[in-house]
DNA sequence: CACGTAACGGTTGAA
DNA sequence: AGTTCAACCGTTACG
């Protein structure tokens, strides 16, 4: 949605390098990464990355204890938008993980129909190779030639990735949830985990009960 | 004051 | 190996 002519523009953010006039606060926080930031709160975080694991715990945990999100906000040093979203999140889902980053979506490159048929074959004759799916696709009168999947590649690049959708890495993806489910795991999509990855510039210290990202 | 949400600058990762 | 681009991120400010 973009703004109505004639409108002011919604958001006044300092320029880059600039202090907040308020706080005081400093925009960038000087790590060799370059990538800490503080918000107004004095709250560390990352633009662009997801909250590391235990804050997004502690966040629906107090809540869970009847706590208001905005003494959330503050005592935990994050934006009450940010609380908002994830409390919303956690009640929707039940999940406290941030959503999906990146990547693209699978593209649609078989109707449904031959997806079906294509899973049939490979579940009858695990041993097939695609370009004798394809030509079965064909003889069976499944597809013809213009309807065949199609990719940028070759039709027997998409049945691959048809295949692979369907039958593979499904265990690594449960490994993966039961691991973040643990909690204490690093993930390289956190503060922690990008962090932990490149060196620990930052470790979070509870300081009379506030978490605090101190810099070493 | 508390809170929902649009706009923004940013990162990520499959295609 | 490098690029594209649509998904998501958290913060900020408005209503």
């Amino acid at each position: 949605m973009s703004s109505l002519p004639g409108t002011v523009p919604r958001m006044m953010r300092p320029a880059p390098g600039q202090n907040y006039p308020r706080t005081g606060f400093p925009l960038e926080v000087s790590t060799p990464l370059g990538q800490g930031r503080v918000n107004q709160l004095g709250g560390v975080f990352i633009n662009g990355r997801p909250l590391p694991n235990h804050i997004r715990h502690k966040i629906v945990e107090m809540a869970h204890h009847g706590i208001r999100p905005c003494v959330i906000s503050r005592q935990l040093r994050v934006s009450h938008g940010c609380v908002s979203k994830i409390l919303c999140r956690y009640q929707e889902t039940g999940s406290i993980r941030p959503g999906a980053i990146g990547g693209s979506k699978p593209r649609q490159v078989a109707t449904p129909d031959v997806e079906r048929r294509i899973e049939e074959y490979k579940r009858d004759n695990p041993g097939m190779f695609s370009w004798e799916i394809r030509d079965k696709l064909l003889k069976d009168g499944v597809c013809d030639r213009s309807t065949v999947p199609s990719g940028e590649a070759s039709s027997v690049s998409s049945i691959s990735r048809v295949l692979r959708a369907r039958f593979g890495k499904k265990e690594d993806e449960d490994e993966c949830d039961k691991k973040e489910e643990d909690g204490e795991k690093k993930t390289k999509h956190s503060i922690d985990g990008i962090l932990g990855d490149k060196g620990s510039y930052f470790t979070w210290v509870e300081i009379e009960g506030d978490l605090n990202a101190v810099c070493r």
